[in-house]
Formats: structure tokens, sequence, C-alpha cells
DNA sequence: AAGTGGTCTAGACCACAAC
DNA sequence: TTGTGGTCTAGACCACTTG
């Protein structure tokens, strides 16, 4: 584990914990150097990921501020996985798995290619507090991953990428539109009436650039709410 | 101008000028210290920013390459006005003015206070392709600005916070939700029928911590798309 | 072996804010 | 004046990839 990685979890744990409530101040660099006999770079990388990840502020001349922050939406704008998402939020969440088959990657994700790129599919329903909200449909390519046969329902597809298989995730791209509920969403999670569906489509890469899978996520309209943190450039 | 910037924005200039398509490389990290008489942390710096963004992937060993990108659409993930956006993307854009006034910042906003909040409310429509798609509501806080009397349809609100105010924007916190068109939707943007709306509302922060705005944007949910990138923490 | 990116050091000077 | 964050330097060692 780097320094710098070592000083943000434990800085972001605390964070966490309520040591350092909201609107209060982290410790200076020259602090951070001292506590963790570090040079004065390493100490401001550590404090620089949790300025990007929304957490904390700095202001020039003052210091570094923890931001007042409802972290409890789906977030779009970082690459987390249902599980991971559930965990953290605290939710009573339930996954039904509904298919795992041979199938090539559908053209609504208009890869660049003219080649059908033949994949795992894997459909998968998300239960927050009992009710059906989301319908996942994974596409894992034979290519990185020849073989899924099953799916443990403790295990998600990023912990199967990364723990089991050694890959290493690094972004992915994600298009969002909203479309109308079809047949098969009002079935998979019983709707009656007309519903807005918020679509999901994204393409995860690994860090070689090699893309490992596309995902289509669609969430029920009126369950649905993101939170995001941006930085002005 | 700081050094990175210089680097930063002259490489994002010929990513886009075409001089590094995709999936070339980018100068490594010593030809941009010779090349910029700069430290390496100096072009490294630089570098990192492209990343951030999006536009480039390091690969250890191997080097910097351009990501296929296509960024077209809304941008959820950074501050951005729908001036700039428009420039960028090169749409036929035009704005239309319904209303200035003063009004307090309304509790949809649910900001943590329980006193009202003076602010003045600028209701503006936009038009992409001669069709009204998006509502924005500002609500600019009176503490912050006093008074605003007039826009320029030739400037936008940041820009008139940051040219001509001095006032140095930091960062959003935005919400996005799916509602449904109500009366007044439907008569600004022309709607016949029953529409589902993307709701975005945001507090924008100064870099002194202040809020200066609110904002409500209203998408026509059937033109909406958003393409973000995001990255595995 | 040579080139690349990843991390880290021990300084330095600056601008800004608070006292 | 002191403390803060912002930028920058000129090195260093490492891990990884490619020839």
């Amino acid at each position: 584990m780097n320094k710098y990685q070592i000083i943000h979890d434990e800085l972001l744990k605390q964070i966490n914990d309520g040591k350092y409530p909201e609107d209060t101040k982290l410790p200076s660099d020259f602090a951070l150097m001292n506590r963790y006999h570090v040079a004065r770079e390493t100490s401001r990388k550590a404090v620089a990921m949790l300025v990007d990840e929304g957490y904390v502020m700095r202001i020039k001349g003052r210091g570094t501020f923890v931001i007042n922050q409802n972290r409890y939406s789906f977030p779009i704008s970082h690459v987390e996985s249902y599980r991971e998402l559930a965990a953290r939020l605290n939710f009573n969440e339930r996954t039904q798995l509904d298919a795992i088959s041979d199938k090539d990657v559908p053209l609504v994700f208009d890869y660049g290619g003219q080649m059908p790129l033949p994949a795992t599919e894997i459909v998968r329903i998300r239960y927050l507090d009992n009710e059906p909200v989301i319908i996942d449909r994974d596409y894992v390519l034979k290519d990185v991953v020849p073989e899924i046969k099953s799916l443990s329902t403790s295990l998600s597809l990023f912990e199967l990428f990364e723990q089991k298989l050694g890959l290493v995730i690094s972004y992915a791209k994600k298009t969002i539109t909203i479309e109308t509920a079809n047949t098969l969403d009002r079935q998979l999670m019983s709707l009656t009436e007309p519903m807005s569906i918020v679509v999901i489509r994204s393409e995860t890469f690994l860090n070689d650039g090699r893309i490992v899978s596309f995902t289509e996520s669609r969430h029920r309209g009126d369950r649905f709410k993101s939170v995001e943190f941006s930085r002005r450039h």
C-alpha cells in the first residue's frame, strides 16, 4: 500500500467516524508531514484525493475543511457496484439472478465494431426494501472472461473480476437516458402503470485498455435519485 | 497562468485538433520535461488533469494513450454552463430570458436553514435547434450578489460571477431526479403529451465555501442524454 | 537494456488569511 | 508575523513493458 493511500484511508475513516465533523479543519500539510513522517507532496496527494472525492475542500491561507455531505443516493460518476453501494448505504438489499446465458453484446451499446461481440449475459433484478427497482444486464466479454458458469449471490461482478480473476478495473464510460418502461420492465418490476425508466449504459475498461463488460442498468424513474459532486475546471 | 495549466491546455488543444488521434501516445513525462523545461512532477500534474477529465489513460511501462471519446452530451459531473456547453458542441443554441425578479429560494432545495434565503430568481428557456428543451431557474443569493438588474444575452451567469464579479466557483452538488412535466413545463416547452422531465438541482459553491446560487434545470426527458467518464477508486 | 509511468523526498518561493 | 495552501524543482528508486 502506498503512503498517500494509507494517509487518505485513515483520514477518510476518521471523517466517517465523526472525528472530523463537517466544517471542522483537517490537519495542515505540515501537521500531516510530522504525523506520518512523509514529504509534503505525499501528504498533499492524500488530501488531494479527498478533495477529488468531494469530502473536503481546501481554502488558501485558511485550511482544509470537511464538507457537509449527504452521500446517500445512486452514484453515477464513480464506478461502484450495486453491492458496494448497498453496503455503503446500509440498505435492505436483495438481488435475484434472472438468467445467465451466452449472447452477443446488443447493438444498442453501439461499440465501434461491425463484428458481433460474444459475451455472457447476466440478468439480475435488484430489490431495495423488498421492492424491485433495478434491472441489470451485464455482458461480460468472452475475450476477457471465457466462461461464467454461476455467480455466487455473495459476490458482485466487480469482486469476481478483481479478486478471483486478478483484473484491474480502471474506468467506465456511462450514458444516461430516459426511456419508457417496456413490457419486460413492467413484468420484472411489477409495474402496472406507465413509468419512465432511467437507463444507464456503461462500458467498463481495464487498466490495460481492454473492455471487460457492457452493462445496462434500468431504474424505476420514480425511485431514482442521484447525488453528485462536481468540480469546476 | 500556472505551468501545468499551460501544458494541460496545450495538450488538450492538440488532442481536440487531432494532432493526437485516439489510441495514439502522448509524449512521455521526460519528453514533456524537455519540451517545456519543467520538473517531472509539473509535467505529470498536467497529464494527471487530462486523466482526471477522461481524455487520456496512462499505462505503466507503455505510455499515455488518448482515449476514444464522444463528448457530445449533457455533462453532469463537471460544472459547466449551458453557454459553455453549447459553444463546445457547436449546437445551434438560443436562450430566452423569461423573468428576473426577487424571490426567496424555494424549499424544494432543502438547504439546511429555517430562514428564508433572499435571492434573485432568473428564469430562462434554452433552445437547441429552435426547440425549447431546458428550463433553468437560477436563484442567486442576495448575500453574495446583491442585485442583478439585467442579464446580457451574450453573458452566462458563470461568466458574470467569474469575470465581472471576481468570484471563483469551486464546485457544485447536484441531485438528479425524474419528474412528470407540470403545467408550466408543458406551457414553456410547448408539450402536448405527458412527458418525463429530468430535474437537476444544484447548489454552486465558491472557493471560500459560500453558496452563490441554487439552480433547477428541467430537461425534456426524450431529449436528455448524459455521457460520463467515471474512475474506479 | 532502455523507456515508461508510479512513488517519494527535501527542499524552495509564493499568495493569502488570521492574529 | 505566523500559518496555511499552491506551485515548482532536481533529484531518487521502483515496477512494468518492450526490444
